[in-house]
DNA sequence: GGGCGTGATTGAAGCGTTACAATCGACCGA
DNA sequence: TCGGTCGATTGTAACGCTTCAATCACGCCC
């Protein structure tokens, strides 16, 4: 069970610590002769450097960096997740996975947990932005960079996604089918995502020249399915019904598609439907359901690079906006 | 940015670095009045311990965890990551994330990573079990628990899924809503979950009396949405045709949903349908599918705790089976 | 008053590595 | 032959903490 040291090597190789450390970081400072020599020893011992001491001298930081998402579970997240390990690994720097169920007190037993594990860095999707945390990790050496976080923070990278330019794509596109009363189906109108998409779609009647009160504005109480279903049935029972519809999120266009199907509508004919998200239900909808897709992959891709950069030399805070782009399918 | 350690808490409180120390790890050994002032300064200087040196002492492991996963973006694998991840955080040992994509060489060096970071263990979905990394990781300490893995290993822990139980439970299901012919429609059958499930379904069939070829097998390529519509085409052209169909996964059985839709067919009364996998958009789907839920969430948690069982004194290796439950929904 | 036991406190070694300054030895030109 | 160079190699302090044996102070009992 004894671990094989670096004094192991040395003692075989017959040569000090020192020039295995030097074989090891700086090969080229060894004449040929020698390191071999210390490459063979190292290869019959199978020794393996302790990162645990390498980081106690302060040469190399462990690398972690902590991943400070809501829930994995969620499919948006998770992709973000694999986006930003992808990218890590390949730069050598492991992931540490913390879900933090949108409570302050759990990101803070994380982002302390961090600290103490001096990791290189965190990507968060902040649940608690004002406590002044930030100033906290950046005392201790991390860098942090914000996932998808409401509103741009100058002193901090972050990356989001641009749900105007979305919800904009979306209705642009139920225009371009021809629909002419459009309804628009959203969660709580005081979350961001609601209001942000809510102005894309109105951006886009306007650039259309269509009035303003062309949109038929529907609010729900969450972005679930069961809510979507309600919308549908508030929406069905209108006089005069829209024949498209744009929702806020996947879930209620589920929603929306299911009340649909039992009032034996048929869909796109009788009503387009168009989702937001493009979460793996979307494809796999009764039909195929047309959506708005966030590429959570490439955000948490670009997230890790924005992390990476802050150690390089002349870096400046910045805040990446990603367009999203519309996955069309037979839903409308 | 130079960090405060135990000795400029030491300098402080006027004791010495050993006292601090002892503060930390064993209160009681140390003078109510002197605990009190080194407990001041520590606050006062905002001190927090450091891990690594720490764990360079060999008094703590780092207590990291390794979940090698194929792919946190597959919906059963994010349950069982999340429920470890739980687990684990209750007992204070971080989690790191590590995708495999199925390709030994990353698993490799994943583990290699992990025995770097002299972490306590790893829980692993195996890419490839054959190369005996087992016994090399567990010379370097480090406990394993396999995660769904096909068959038992006596040497080491692990947790499963029983998906004969569970088709069987689908099957019983639809005998039960009285269907006399019933389909199974699988992926390819070289696949353990494959004929797990074929054997379920058969066991159901001879336990309700009934003739084992009153199971009409449809085996596709893949288990996907599109191999689902496919198989569906096929079970509607067939003269004598099933009333309730049996899938081994929930894409196939959306699959199937889409191609009765487009048929026309009401679900369930034309043509009843379960799923298995309780995936997320089976609750979404056009008409709720029912399904098999896995659990993975409890099965995370469970692998996580054999894992920190190993250290308790009379540990023997275990492999847990989980009998999985059937969900009910609209679809039959 | 001297010897002791007890609880509190401390000094210093050690964990496995890195990096810097020091040493070594061979070779060169004068 | 001797100082001077230069590349290769090495001794060792330092990283921040834990731990154990050693020390200290104090009060008690004979």
């Amino acid at each position: 069970m004894n671990t094989v040291g670096i004094k192991d090597v040395a003692l075989r190789a017959g040569v000090s610590m020192a020039t295995v450390s030097n074989v090891l970081n700086r090969p080229d400072k060894v004449a040929p002769g020698t390191r071999e020599r210390v490459e063979e020893a190292i290869d019959v011992l199978g020794y393996v450097p302790n990162m645990v001491a390498q980081q106690l001298t302060g040469s190399r930081s462990s690398g972690m960096v902590g991943l400070v998402l809501f829930d994995v579970r969620n499919p948006f997240l998770s992709d973000i997740a694999r986006g930003a390990e992808d990218l890590l690994h390949t730069a050598g720097q492991p992931v540490m996975l913390c879900n933090t169920d949108v409570l302050p007190e759990k990101e803070e037993r994380y982002l302390k947990l961090l600290a103490q594990q001096n990791a290189a860095g965190a990507l968060v999707t902040p649940a608690d932005l004002s406590k002044g945390w930030l100033d906290g990790l950046r005392a201790r050496g991390l860098r942090v960079v914000l996932l998808d976080n409401t509103d741009a923070h100058p002193e901090v990278c972050s990356v989001a996604v641009d749900d105007v330019a979305g919800a904009d794509a979306a209705v642009t596109h139920l225009l371009a089918r021809g629909h002419q009363r459009i309804a628009f189906v959203t969660g709580p109108m005081h979350m961001r995502q609601s209001r942000d998409r809510l102005a894309g779609s109105r951006r886009a009647l306007e650039r259309a020249g269509r009035p303003a009160d062309a949109l038929n504005v529907v609010e729900t109480s969450a972005f679930t399915v069961d809510q979507g279903r309600r919308a549908g049935e508030r929406l069905l029972t209108v006089s005069e019904r829209a024949s498209g519809v744009f929702c806020a999120n996947d879930l209620l266009a589920l929603g929306v598609m299911q009340t649909a199907f039992r009032a034996e509508l048929r869909v796109p004919d009788d009503l387009a439907i168009v989702g937001y998200d493009d979460i793996h239900s979307a494809a796999t909808a009764g039909v195929p359901l047309t959506s708005v897709h966030v590429g959570g992959y490439e955000l948490g891709k670009a997230a890790a690079e924005l992390l990476l950069d802050e150690d390089r030399p002349g870096h400046t805070h910045r805040r990446l906006v990603f367009p999203p782009r519309l996955i069309e399918r037979r839903s409308s």
